[in-house]
DNA sequence: TGCCTTTGTTCAGATTTGGTAAACAATGAT
DNA sequence: ATCATTGTTTACCAAATCTGAACAAAGGCA
């Protein structure tokens, strides 16, 4: 889960012009993206539905079914209804933009756009929308402690600490996940691999190692019991 | 009354001049938007980790700390790593916004911008992330007592109580059920485990300690004679 | 009122759960 | 091959918690 970066993610295009779709497919493709396509409404609501891609470009100006009405369908269909979508259009009209936006749409992008552009702003939706973790920070801190994906160290006060991989990836599920009590089972899948079978006191024991190796503040890591454990910045307080 | 006023967000308004800060935070509370505000990147990040905001709307220009550095560090800290973040800019150079999205935030808008596209904005993105942040309603509350299921953390008047898992399941399923009356065998196959077989008194016992540890407001838990238990605000009212 | 049923409360044993050390296994480096 | 490091399991202990029993209190009813 940590390595994971946005580039696998599934986007569905949509546009009437043959060479705009060519040119945006090729560059996303081009930046680890499967891409799907589709030139009118009709086929966009039906690829929305039968792919579930995990974003959609669309255009607005198209003949038939406009982007916003296939926007409002989407999102009245449950299993597109939070499918993220970026609007595409060649008029920049305050009007067009709020209608866009108003249809259920999460960003709206005028042409001529730099596909660096678009990327960026696929890529903050995305990392928004994709599921819950995934932060691309290299650098997340919680209190005295912080972490570095990147570099794969972590500190207290400054000072770099000695952790093992495991206990490393443990200590991130716990910070990225602030507050929020993770299950033994859920640490499992997140710090050691998911449908990997260890006993689950198996963490118990990773866990007196980060306490130990985090003191003075062993106390943000609770114990909440008979469900899992904790980070949280105010347990160390409290007491 | 039982529903909260989550309905309008708190957002979070910086910039370093103080005629947008009030423009801005003017009309959004015109639209039923809480409103705090901060005019420099200390003070911003100040706010956002102790206020908490839904969302924030971030001045690019500012004199020492620049916005793209506070989203940064923004999104450096676990607790504000998801906040929703919109930059506003004076100037439109593509590097600009680049490098904003880049720096986390999740939307861009060049000055001078209209109200009307700011809020929309602002609202397609509350929308998505107010929808996708709690995948299941992770806060259930009932007067001053209120439970998240993902902190497993029952707070009365704002104060953590500290609550054992049967209890906790239990006020669980009394909440989640208002006004309503649930027999001693549907609280324990709610709270214990279906199909486990325990004596009907021990939830009595367990409805004691609660009762105890959510003092003064204990009456909200009464007792149906011959039924079962019930949890219900109007209870304590007339005491 | 007096009787009987239901509920409140306390308490102690039984049970579950978690902390930790140590044994054991696996992995990787020299 | 040997050793060091890390991951996993196991075992034992301590602590938290559950639960049934016992008794007191309250409620309902004739």
């Amino acid at each position: 889960m940590i390595a994971k970066t946005d580039a696998q993610s599934t986007i569905l295009v949509v546009d009437d012009e043959p060479d705009i779709v060519e040119l945006i497919t090729y560059n996303l493709e081009q930046h680890g993206h499967r891409v799907i396509s589709a030139s009118n409404g009709v086929e966009a609501l039906e690829a929305a539905k039968s792919q579930l891609p995990d974003l959609i470009v669309l255009d607005v100006m198209m003949p038939e079914l406009t982007g916003t009405e296939v926007a409002k369908r989407l999102r009245a269909q449950s299993e597109t209804a939070s499918m993220p979508i970026i609007m595409l259009t060649a008029r920049s009209e305050e009007a067009d933009e709020l209608e866009a936006l108003g249809a259920g749409a999460d960003d709206y992008i005028t042409k001529p756009f730099s596909m660096q552009v678009l990327r960026a702003r696929i890529h903050a939706l995305t990392r928004r929308t994709s599921s819950t973790k995934g932060e691309r920070q290299s650098v997340l801190s919680m209190g005295p402690i912080s972490i570095d994906f990147n570099e794969h160290r972590a500190t207290v006060d400054g000072k770099t600490i000695q952790l093992t991989i495991t206990e490393f990836r443990l200590l991130c599920a716990l910070i990225s996940n602030p507050s929020k009590v993770l299950s033994r089972p859920a640490l499992i899948s997140n710090a050691i691999g998911p449908g990997v079978a260890v006993t689950e006191r198996t963490i118990d024991v990773h866990v007196t190692a980060i306490r130990k190796k985090i003191a003075p503040y062993s106390a943000m890591i609770s114990t909440v019991r008979g469900v899992g454990y904790r980070a949280d910045l105010l347990a160390s307080v409290e007491g």
